[in-house]
DNA sequence: AGCGGAGTTGCAAGCGCTTCCAGTTCGGAC
DNA sequence: GTCCGAACTGGAAGCGCTTGCAACTCCGCT
């Protein structure tokens, strides 16, 4: 293995002014950087990163915890948190909470401790305050993109907001019988189906209805999930919605194939929105509030780094949570309702 | 923040032994390691993994390659690989190419070779002879699941046999007009693709149906692929097949929406089979090849720490491939062709 | 009683970098 | 011409572990 002595030799300097050009850190004369950055490159040298993570306390890698990676939200966060930090020239050390009891305990026992990662980003994780004890305790900066854990820098989409402005469209349309598949269930963090709830309902109350608790039901977020709920709201004719928003995406398009299942079209006899803009919504048709996942995984990545480089201690200042964007997009699942 | 220095005068012993203790790498007495366990767990001590790797030239790290995130193969093995290398004790350094050309460069140049994993896995990835020299160049175990790299361990599916069982299935019940939805396009190894077309003519062939290249079209492996393929296939009546085979349960999902929104009920007039045992499959009712992506990850998993385990240099036995397990799920999307 | 060997343990030398500190050079100010 | 400071460079001390080697303790044997 090729060592930064062989660089240094090759130019001729101290391996002391090897580390500087490279790293940029200290001053280098330029016609020295650029010999030593031009060795470097023609012997293939590449810093081992547990010398300098040892010697330097840096090791210009990130960790990033997920409750699940087989949904698409969290995929799209975490691959563009991924390029982000690639292109900084961070690893991504990641930690996948889905695998068990067991392994979420050795991650928040064990793994996190080993020094391997500068920061942590953590995506809409729900934890216990045992939990959230032992990331203070970690001692580096932690970003939180969506569950917002206490005392921790986060950045959340506004979920009151977010699902008034769905249901609003609904209610501006004509809708007065506007059902909800809310979230609910397993390994979410558990605010975020309760604010799109309050949402749903401030939109209601400011049309002028009462909400009918009857016609609010939790999936767990997926197809099939949204499927079933909506197959029982629309089962009686009689006290069947004439529009449903969903939650989430993957919940709205099963309700549309619930909808498609009994005969039902799609807008003309019930309008459907949801929450995301998943990647199969513009297939569907769906309107839904895109939230821009990639979006906040890049924001997450660039506050992090920030945070880094101003070698800082972890922010205290933890309450500064940060909002995020989001856009009604209308598309062909939404008319008025039927007259 | 706590060293291994602090254990050892905890217990009353030398820094030598509580790192034998901990590691279980030479002789330690068994009160000796009882002790040093306790005082570890009890002051919270975790090894720096920079300072241990560096010493001991292991990281307990494995890089993990894969194209794409957000594709529910991909995100199955990944998950898959991640709980078994956590159980193992092992970080998992993610590369994700799915970035662009610039950060795909920077993975095989820089970031593979900064010594942070002890080994690699590489998800079906289509590489260049160039990437390939890069990845022998890193001089560690690499195992590789699904696209066969040239000289590296592979674990791979008979994708010709599975689209043959596929085919077989459809001709069994007694479909002679077959139409298949092939993989194909952007950063898929190209050879699955191929196989499975193989394994489809292959089928066909056998039973005594000469393969029409009118019915064979490719899709890039999605819903709204699938579907736009299968709408093209359906669209005259006169020529309409039967049924379709895709190459991914995506694709076939994708086919059944197009069958139904022209109303044709799935299986009385049109079957479909596709290849994965998505979990949307069970949903559908969608008769597909199951291909267990999680233990292909698990199984990847354990034959990189096998190799790790006995301190072997890369093994040059690449040519050891490995098949995978698969079988017909035969669900409600198949029956015989209509009369 | 003396000895050889197995089982444990400690010593100390690194692993390959980073960075503090001190030295050197050079340009300008006086 | 001298002096001072800024800019750059090298020496060397670690960073926190692992591990080869030597030392030491018990045994059971002869």
């Amino acid at each position: 293995m090729i060592g930064i002595d062989d660089v240094a030799r090759a130019v001729g300097v101290s391996p002391a002014t090897v580390s500087r050009a490279l790293s940029g850190r200290g001053p280098v004369s330029e016609a020295t950087r650029q010999q030593v950055l031009e060795a470097a490159r023609e012997l293939g040298y590449v810093v081992s990163s547990n010398a300098s993570g040892l010697a330097s306390g840096r090791t210009r890698a990130v960790g990033v915890i997920v409750p699940f990676l087989n949904r698409w939200f969290y995929a799209q966060v975490l691959e563009a948190a991924q390029n982000a930090l690639l292109a900084a020239g961070y690893d991504l050390t990641l930690y996948n909470l889905g695998g068990g009891v067991d392994t979420r305990r050795s991650v928040f026992e064990q793994f996190l401790f080993r020094q391997r990662v500068d920061g942590l980003i953590a995506i809409s994780l729900e934890v216990t305050t045992e939990e959230v004890r032992r990331l203070h305790e970690i001692g580096k900066p932690i970003v939180c993109v969506g569950g917002p854990i206490p005392g921790l820098r986060t950045l959340s989409i506004d979920d009151i907001e977010i699902s008034r402005i769905a249901t609003d469209h609904l209610t501006a349309l004509g809708h007065r019988r506007i059902a909800h598949i809310a979230g609910g269930g397993g390994g979410y963090d558990f605010h975020l189906p309760l604010n799109r709830r309050v949402g749903y309902e401030l939109a209601l109350r400011n049309a002028g209805i009462e909400p009918d608790p009857g016609l609010v039901e939790p999936a767990d977020f997926t197809i099939a999930g949204g499927h079933a709920v909506a197959a029982r709201f629309l089962a009686d004719p009689e006290r069947r919605p004439t529009a449903i928003f969903a939650a989430s995406d993957e919940m709205a398009i099963g309700a549309i194939l619930a909808a498609r299942e009994i005969g039902l079209r799609v807008p003309e006899d019930l309008s459907v929105v949801g929450i995301d803009d998943h990647e199969l919504a513009p297939f569907f048709g769906l309107t839904t509030v895109a939230q821009y996942p990639g979006n906040q995984g890049a924001r997450a990545v660039e506050l992090l780094l920030s945070e880094l480089g101003r070698d800082a201690a972890p922010s205290e200042d933890g309450e500064g949570n940060e909002p995020l964007g989001f856009d009604l997009v209308i598309r062909s699942t939404t008319a008025a309702p039927p007259a």
